[in-house]
DNA sequence: CGTCATCTTGATTACGCTCAAGCTCCGTGG
DNA sequence: CCACGGAGCTTGAGCGTAATCAAGATGACG
């Protein structure tokens, strides 16, 4: 991982941060880039700084002492993630492609005088995520395999609106988002292909050809 | 479901707010009991109202068309619920026992000018949340049945330390939480207790009999 | 062109679901 | 006081979906 900046800049910057608040974690952040599995933090660490993506994609992750694994969510640029609740993270985040990432120390808002100006963006973000992970409960509590993966085609092909979709993700990390093992992934892909809902080229990217029938399993 | 006081207190009790931000639900809140398996509010309803439970116990669950449930949460005497990010609920809420809410219209704060006073409070709990949903999807992706209804019972039981534990929600309640069926809930509820880890003496009650194999089960 | 990681496919197993019956606990009424 | 009925819970038998174990196929990269 390597600072684009020197962390010098935050105070430097912070006088002169105003306008929308959409703009302060631009402004008083810290750009910093890591490497494709490079992890951004460890599970357990102290929850002190909020993330945004400028470019590539992060997970974050969960592994249990057995090695099981749960994938929380995906971001992508725009997206902010590592905000909690408790003192210390519930999962990992780590870069699942090369990333450039802004950097946030929360107690720096506090300091700056900015955390009434950035209060509601954050609020507006920890509830987007409280939507996103309700969502993911429906999919893993009352979803199919089939049904999971559709859903998942569905979330990347929303995301990334075009002809031809871009899957950034291994089958390891999808199945570890689904609940799934791989081999169920594979399978359940190589299914939607045979009905004619979605055609991949290569095992990294797809085209969606029944729009309907994509919906319908997602719903 | 009956209106303990009238609408009107909420403005009249709006300009006496002040103090700890903790209070002002307390404050301007309007109080309503609900019978039990009554419906507090429904699916894709507009969610332009924050709740919070005085007496009893509150689900949230959505039904999908092909009438699969999963239920999000259960909210105790102390809880905020209905904050969500979008315009409608994803959850229906229901009282699962006979019930007293405070009902707080959020719109009502930015006309009392007290969302700033309360913000704090309701970021906080969205992020309480969205922590306890991100331990539910953990749950959901990664545990066996078996550990599922450990790691319930171990919840259960933290919230009510004591030799006795209440079980206040039905098989299906629980069945729906764990996304399971009924009939393994009870297998692993006869399981569990065949190994000494808890015990029923009736179906709505239990002992923990060993903390440390429940804890190590949940984990 | 060879090597290794990733992905797909196949055969078998097992965990949890479905369908079905029986049990327990309550409330109601004879 | 006990008989009846119904809802909720438990138990049993058999099945099906997804996991596991094991080969192959594909693709990226040196």
């Amino acid at each position: 991982m390597t600072l684009a900046h020197d962390f010098q800049d935050l105070m430097n910057a912070a006088p002169a941060a105003a306008g929308r608040s959409g703009d302060v974690i631009e402004r008083i952040g810290v750009r910093m880039t890591f490497a494709k599995d490079e992890e951004i933090y460890g599970q357990d660490e102290e929850a002190e700084l909020i993330y945004k993506v400028l470019s590539g994609v992060v997970r974050t992750s969960s592994v249990t002492s057995d090695g099981r694994r749960q994938i929380g969510d995906f971001y992508y640029a725009g997206d902010l993630f590592g905000l909690e609740a408790g003192d210390e993270h519930r999962f990992s985040a780590e870069a699942i492609t090369d990333c450039a990432v802004l950097v946030l120390k929360s107690s720096a808002l506090n300091a700056a005088g900015l955390k009434a100006e950035f209060s509601r963006d954050l609020w507006r973000a920890t509830a987007h995520e409280l939507d996103r992970s309700q969502a993911h409960i429906l999919l893993l509590g009352r979803k199919t395999a089939y049904e999971r993966v559709a859903s998942f085609l569905m979330g990347l092909a929303r995301r990334h609106p075009g002809d031809t979709v871009e899957v950034p993700m291994s089958r390891q990390d999808m199945a570890d988002y689904l609940g799934l093992t791989i081999e169920t992934v594979s399978r359940m892909l190589t299914q939607l292909q045979a009905s004619a809902v979605v055609e991949f080229p290569s095992c990294r990217q797809f085209q969606v050809r029944n729009q309907g029938a994509l919906a319908r399993l997602a719903a």
